[in-house]
DNA sequence: CTAAACCTTCCCGCCGGGAGGAAGGTCAAT
DNA sequence: ATTGACCTTCCTCCCGGCGGGAAGGTTTAG
């Protein structure tokens, strides 16, 4: 079986193929003697293994993890289990902060419908944005040193202070 | 001002100044004899903004958008909480998604967890996964079409079929 | 024999948000 | 006049997940 062939039945694009296998998510596949890549059944049976493991929200690497993780000729499926305890630990930091975000963008909007926003000053100051900024800040402290996929910015330039 | 004394002063590094500027988030600061970027305390003051925004939860293109929409002296904050409406839907729909993917991992781990699952039959096979996926799989079509930053995959590659 | 379909490697592009560094010009103080 | 701090542009890198396309070799059908 060529790279084509495995394409279409898997489903992934041959590109795609070349790539997870850099990646290390296949193994090396035979040659043909012309130098085109030669596959077996087992190689369709990653693949779709792959795509479960996609669908199931993993990244590639944390797929390259559980895949590689065995060593023997099959998958660590209790490595699989430890790997998904740990994304669900990342998923709830993120469901906190997300959660957070959702409710100051509230906050922020209501506080503008019911008019108790004060008008712009000045060009370059928005009252909104200070009020969503306020609310957001107020409820980033509390969140355990998350780290995961922030969408705030902790102030510290490279620039030495002096 | 110098951006070194700009930096200094807004806590961007100089080179994410330079950055911001070619985004369109700051505009064309003059230039002194030599070439230097000249910048006065208006600038400083949309710098601070800038970084409301960043706290608010905006990314850089949404704060641009906010920045150049009033195309007057002055942001426009109308605007601004139009924006914030728009991304409060799309965070909603993130949260649906990100929490849809908290129960297909919290089932995934309680159902192997009571050994619900079935034993690995061959390499290239895991029923952790599979279950995983299920999970996932199961309440993936619940979600209307969101399509905002998605960690599924649709089956179809360009590869046309035949 | 030839054309089409297929394969190979390689490099470049994208989204976001910058960091790091090279090569060179300028400014301030000593 | 020299140092060192500062500035300029430009290029490269990182994270994830590929897609596009060039330039060339191979296989297969008619």
């Amino acid at each position: 079986m060529r790279i084509g062939q495995l394409a279409r039945a898997s489903g992934f694009a041959a590109k795609t193929i070349r790539y997870y296998e850099g990646l290390g998510l296949l193994p090396d596949p035979g040659r043909e003697a012309s130098g085109y890549r030669s596959y077996d059944d087992s190689q369709l049976r990653r693949l779709e293994l792959i795509r479960l493991a996609k669908t199931a929200g993993l990244s590639l690497s944390e797929i390259a993890d559980i895949l590689s993780a065995g060593t023997g000729p099959g998958v660590d499926c209790d490595h699989a289990v430890g790997l998904l305890t740990e994304k669900l630990v990342r998923v709830r930091l993120q469901l906190t902060e997300l959660q957070q975000l959702e409710a100051a963008l509230e906050h922020t909007i209501e506080a503008h419908r019911r008019d108790e926003l004060p008008a712009s000053v000045s060009p370059n100051d928005c009252p909104v944005i200070e009020r969503a900024a306020w609310e957001r800040a107020r409820t980033a402290d509390t969140v355990p040193s998350s780290r995961a996929g922030s969408t705030i910015s902790e102030r510290s330039p490279r620039t030495r202070s002096r």
